[in-house]
DNA sequence: CTAGTCTAGACATAG
DNA sequence: CTATGTCTAGACTAG
């Protein structure tokens, strides 16, 4: 096992026995991985070994980095279905990754994501739902759940996906689309594009485009 | 349990006992749920109850269908890595297909597909490399490993993928990609296309369209 | 919404 | 190269 891994778990708050610790473990590997590859693991070791809030943003993807180009889905049901919730597996565990990592090294008895609230310097705090989520703990402040105060943070509205169509994808269709997509999904923008053609069943080629559907809208202009 | 998972686990072949029976029930319910979708339910009734090789192919999806219209991947390291073995995976158990359902329904023993060869009927066998993939096991002859005889099925060289690229994306360039990606893979095709941007790292928001490369070779035409 | 299960695709690694 | 096993995001499902 790596030595960072040992050191970022003498970290960990709370017991210090029984299979939480194992999965924790786990976790610290996980993210681990995943910060060397983008080389944040510095800042990691810095923010976690010197408790500090003045580090940067650490962040991990919060979706597989192709949905960023937009995804063209063939729905196999009747309509779409979208998951896409930014939770983090570990083992056979599913969390939020900012309330997992914050409850290893902060609070053990942190009940939800509710009870976070990203600090001013965070860019990447997971509420702006941008492609990166920041992880740093000392990012995060803990607040008492009850009442809906009005945010520090102002929501990002546009995402890349919405701002970016798949190039040459859907052209002069993409307007109508934004617009159904940020209609349909009102405040819970999520940042996948939907395109249904008609005919989803067994075919092996076919020549003619199928025809755009998004969100079960028929787009009128099939006749292209 | 659906009763049609009984009636069809009835006619499995070899000892009833063991942990191997409660796996095959889940392979079997797997295989019900996906052709009850496709309505091809009756016709996996008639070929098992009859043991009958004049049943119509049973299939299913290879891969998940949105691959079909080609998917664009962002390389996460050096260069694509490529999987869609076209393996199954039951409970936490992987196979191909064709040779879970033969060893359940015909030959226990069955050691791997280089023992199976389909038919000539069968217009899906998993030979064929199509977007579905046939599962009638009575579609299947069992023959000896060792010789390597000349195939009766001639290979399907276009597939969906190489024969509809993603509608309007890539456009002109796509017949250079298609000669890339047939030499770079080879016979072993994978309907898969590749675009891998040069920038590809952590980044919210551009405008510019990336750079495409295709299994490497960047295309030249970046300046457009 | 919250919380869980299942598995294809990604990845790792042995032969 | 093929074969085989592990891990998990996304799909699905149920309260
Ligand atoms: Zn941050
Ligand atoms: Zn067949």
């Amino acid at each position: 096992m790596l030595p960072i891994v040992k050191q970022l778990m003498g970290w960990k708050k709370g017991e210090q026995a029984s299979q939480e610790e194992k999965w924790y473990e786990k976790a610290i590997k996980n993210l681990v991985k995943k910060l060397k590859k983008t080389g944040q693991l510095e800042e990691l070791e810095k923010a976690i070994t010197n408790q500090s809030g003045t580090t940067k943003c650490i962040t991990i993807p919060r979706y597989l980095s192709f949905w960023k180009l937009g995804r063209v889905f063939i729905s196999q049901g009747h309509y779409p279905v979208l998951s896409l919730d930014g939770r983090l597996q570990v083992s056979h565990r599913k969390g939020l990754p900012h309330v997992i990592y914050c409850r290893l090294w902060r609070w053990p008895d942190l009940h939800s994501h509710h009870e976070l609230r990203a600090v001013n310097v965070c860019e990447f705090a997971f509420q702006l739902k941008r492609d990166e989520v920041c992880v740093n703990p000392y990012h995060y402040q803990r607040v008492s759940v009850s009442p809906p105060e009005t945010h520090p943070h102002v929501e990002i509205v546009g995402n890349s996906i919405l701002e970016t169509p798949p190039p040459g994808y859907i052209s002069e269709d993409w307007e109508i689309n934004k617009h159904q997509i940020n209609h349909s999904m009102a405040l819970n923008l999520q940042p996948v594009t939907y395109c249904e053609p008609l005919n989803q069943h067994v075919e092996t080629s076919h020549t003619s485009q199928p025809t755009l559907t998004v969100d079960g809208f028929t787009d009128p202009s099939d006749s292209e």
